[in-house]
DNA sequence: CCCGGAACCTGAAGGC
DNA sequence: TGCCTTCAGGTTCCGG
């Protein structure tokens, strides 16, 4: 599942392979898979362009074009992943196909992912909350967005408008190294507890990216490889398991409409 | 404004 | 063996 340590990973690693290449066709497998504009005008719009660089933007990726006036852009939703080069089958949803023979496939078994054009990375950029390591995110930012939400504080980390890149799997490690129940209402955290938080977050994020993001499930590198960010998972999709921290077990339970896991002793209710 | 829930999808896994 | 249910999960939209 694509949250911020894949998609920075996707970015990292895919970057070496594309940029400078000039992008000869494109195959849509399903035309739904582009948004905007439609399929035969993205098709002629992107063929004969040169990738100039790959940016990211909480979960979105931005392919820049040499003498465009668009920017590819795609966001991977739940499943998605792009892969050099691999088999073609029945999750390939679009093909890039580059000037060096090199193939990049969006692969989707859920076909939620999407590409389509912007005209400026600010358009999608502006309605997302703070990159989680940018110096403008700070204690005190964190702060600011908790004490106005009185919403659960895993739905607010979760918010994209609110800090970007958040997703499920990170916010419940973030939430129990923190020691903080997911459900407690975001205004009613202390400070200590925000401070925990924000350590936390950073933390779970930075040691996601090193370990090359999280195969839990549907996620694969750009090589077909997976991650190994979910072997370092304490609590996400480890219901049944003992808590690392005490001789609890750890529980599946449901906040904000989302899978949470948490150690009912650790991360006591509010 | 805030919140909850549905919709978008389909494969994997577990229960019976 | 196979059918049925549940779960996974980011974003957007709709209704209360």
């Amino acid at each position: 599942m694509p949250e911020l340590p894949e998609v920075e990973t996707i970015k990292n690693e895919l970057s070496p392979s594309v940029i400078g290449r000039k992008i000869m066709k494109v195959d849509i497998v399903r035309d739904d898979v582009i948004s905007k504009p439609s399929a035969d005008e993205f098709r002629e719009k992107v063929t004969g362009k040169t990738i100039t660089g790959i940016t990211r933007r909480g979960k979105y990726l931005f392919f820049h074009l040499d003498k465009s006036d668009d920017i590819l852009t795609m966001h991977l939703k739940l499943a998605g992943s792009l892969q050099l080069d691999p088999e073609t089958d029945k999750f390939t949803r679009a093909v890039l196909h580059l000037d060096d023979e090199t193939d990049v496939h969006l692969k989707d078994p859920r076909k939620f992912g999407r590409m389509w054009l912007e005209k400026d990375e600010s358009a999608v950029a502006d309605r997302l909350g703070p990159e989680p390591f940018d110096k403008d995110f700070t204690v005190k930012t964190l702060a600011e967005i908790l004490k106005k939400r009185s919403s659960p504080v895993k739905v607010v980390i979760l918010d994209q408008s609110l800090i970007a890149g958040i997703g499920n799997m990170y916010a419940d490690e973030a939430l129990f190294e923190a020691k903080i129940h997911p459900a407690r209402p975001a205004k009613r955290l202390s400070p200590a507890e925000v401070e925990r938080l924000y350590d936390a977050i950073k933390n779970v994020l930075r040691k996601g990216i090193e370990k090359k993001g999280a195969s839990v499930r549907d996620y694969f590198r750009p090589s077909g490889e997976k991650g190994e960010a979910h072997t370092d998972f304490l609590v996400a999709h480890g219901a049944g398991n003992s808590c690392p921290g005490c001789a609890g077990k750890i529980e599946r339970i449901v906040v904000g409409g989302r899978g949470t896991y948490i150690c009912p002793r650790c991360q006591p209710e509010p």
